[in-house]
DNA sequence: ACAATAAAAGATATTTTTGTCTTTTATTCC
DNA sequence: GGAATAAAAGACAAAAATATCTTTTATTGT
């Protein structure tokens, strides 16, 4: 008969940064709400900001900053009171999503160099500057290319998810 | 004759993200580090944690954190005591870059959807999944095609900075 | 005009990432 | 074996990102 200890987990500095993706976390909510209300203002609603933390699964007063700073910078319209809400304009519908991504995380991801050097450059580029070009250009390319509307029928559809 | 008041900034809430760059600061160190040590390497030399955090410009206390993980993964190599030092013996200079993003910032780059869903995946899509799909399968290439020790010669000839 | 509604703004709190400082351990050289 | 060196480990601190709560302002319908 043998004494199994319980088995004990203790991290003592793990370390590994837990969630490094692409996109800040404030850019992925802006990202998505957008999305979410393209659909609606292509239905001919305004949306408020609980439903649309609701649907795009995001914690609502920290997504209200999120979208505020939007309409600060006239990037989503919005009234207040009764029937109030967020929607887009037709212009709005046309703008880019990398207009969205430059208002909330800033242009580094467009312009940045990926081993975080400020004067690397084509005449003084780091080990990974072409490479990291490319990569750069793509992301640029879709940010630039993808309207704020673009999934609206797709989405209406049920094509495509927002939420988790 | 008027009265010019003085010019005060306050900011209220700016609250765009500083700096969003695509790896996490810590990364960034890393693989900068990775490549001077790599280099030094090459050229049969052990470096000092100092002279890679002058080198590459980094802060040295933090850098040292960052490279004890990467030691304790047997990602590099170290010794300590006089004449000791880090450096990369010829399977490590092999090994791909990949290796220590992954080490360092996890794999959500690898993997994970650009809006931040858990369960986007092609049967349960993103609007954004194909475009990224394709920006993250260039990342991966990158990331697994660069060795460690690819640009030793490069780096050696002066042709890349890994400083500011 | 007034009550109700919903966004805007302001203030504050929590968590994560980034950064520093001190103590310990391993290695080398004398 | 002892002093010196350099990384490893541990503890702590600062800054930035993320998140919440309260108050104010604008708008609508009655």
């Amino acid at each position: 008969m043998s004494f199994i200890p319980p088995a004990f987990t203790f991290v003592v500095n793990s370390f590994t940064n837990d969630y490094m993706a692409i996109f800040s976390k404030t850019c992925e909510y802006a990202m998505r709400a957008v999305f979410y209300v393209a659909q609606k203002s292509h239905e001919g609603q305004k949306v408020g900001i609980k439903e649309i933390a609701e649907q795009i699964n995001s914690p609502e007063a920290f997504l209200a900053k999120i979208l505020q700073k939007l309409s600060r910078e006239r990037l989503i319209q919005s009234v207040k009171g009764p029937n109030g809400g967020f929607y887009f304009d037709a212009v709005s519908l046309n703008r880019p999503l990398a207009d969205i991504v430059s208002a909330v995380d800033g242009n580094e991801i467009f312009t940045g160099c990926g081993l975080g050097l400020t004067y690397c450059s084509e005449s003084n580029p780091c080990p990974l500057h072409e490479e990291f070009k490319k990569i750069r250009n793509q992301i640029t390319h879709m940010l630039n290319n993808t309207t704020i509307g673009k999934f609206n029928l797709g989405l209406i559809k049920g094509k495509f998810t927002l939420n988790k």
